[in-house]
DNA sequence: CCGTATCCTGGGGGATACTG
DNA sequence: CAGTATCCCCCAGGATACGG
């Protein structure tokens, strides 16, 4: 075994199911789950902001709905604002917000270690 | 709109579906997934190692079939080893790896983070 | 004590089409 | 341009039972 290192969280569970109490953990990945959440985060850190359509094209492969839908619960969360602009024709601006810019950094941490994890993984693939 | 901030990763997604490259954020999400993989991991990391039923009866909630099927992964990930102990009746002791243990201080961030998130949120309700 | 086999359900997410 | 509505499929995960 190996000797204990800091986590630098709890990492006791409680007696209940960790899932009658609220984890910010849990919390935080929940926010970002799912098939589409973090593309769509990444394409508005790398542009600024972005209409519907546009980041519908930019984000390979998601369908209407599930732009939508994304969208729609990133906002209520919190993570990215949604403005209609004025003029003739409908134009509506999709963009960070403080909190969801201040989320990316802490995945750094975690986009590192898979980065090594997928290297590790090659190099058994090798042998 | 925000001013750019460093994120840390490159947030500028490939021409393809992000699902036709590999992510090592994405893959790092991917290990440690579902609804069970960080419970099980949390409850390695505190007591140390831990036997299939005693791991079972701590993690409140998880059933046999999920519990080996969480075990059988993370150990085939290479986030957790698993160690046959001699005796006349039968013992396994599962531990985390020096890879998993690595894997958790770089959730800290991401906790912190939905901590802030919590209180906002809870803040938000009182109103 | 340490698991595996079977059966079943809910909902995440795809395809397609339609509206203002 | 900016979305919604409908239908459908697949599989993660629960319930239950059984074997070494």
């Amino acid at each position: 075994m190996q000797a204990k290192v800091a986590v630098g969280y709890s990492t006791v569970l409680p007696r209940e199911s960790v899932y009658e109490v609220p984890c910010p953990l849990i919390h935080a990945l929940n926010l970002i789950g799912g098939k589409w959440k973090l593309p769509i985060l990444w394409h508005l850190a790398d542009t600024g902001c972005c209409g519907f359509n546009a980041l519908g094209r930019e984000v390979t492969g998601i369908t209407n709905m599930m732009l939508g839908k994304c969208l729609k619960e990133l906002e209520a969360d919190g993570l990215i604002s949604r403005t209609e602009l004025e003029g003739k024709v409908r134009r509506v601006q999709y963009a960070l917000t403080a909190q969801g810019w201040r989320l990316l950094p802490t995945l750094k941490g975690l986009y590192q270690w898979g980065k090594e994890h997928l290297e590790i993984e090659f190099a058994a693939q090798q042998k």
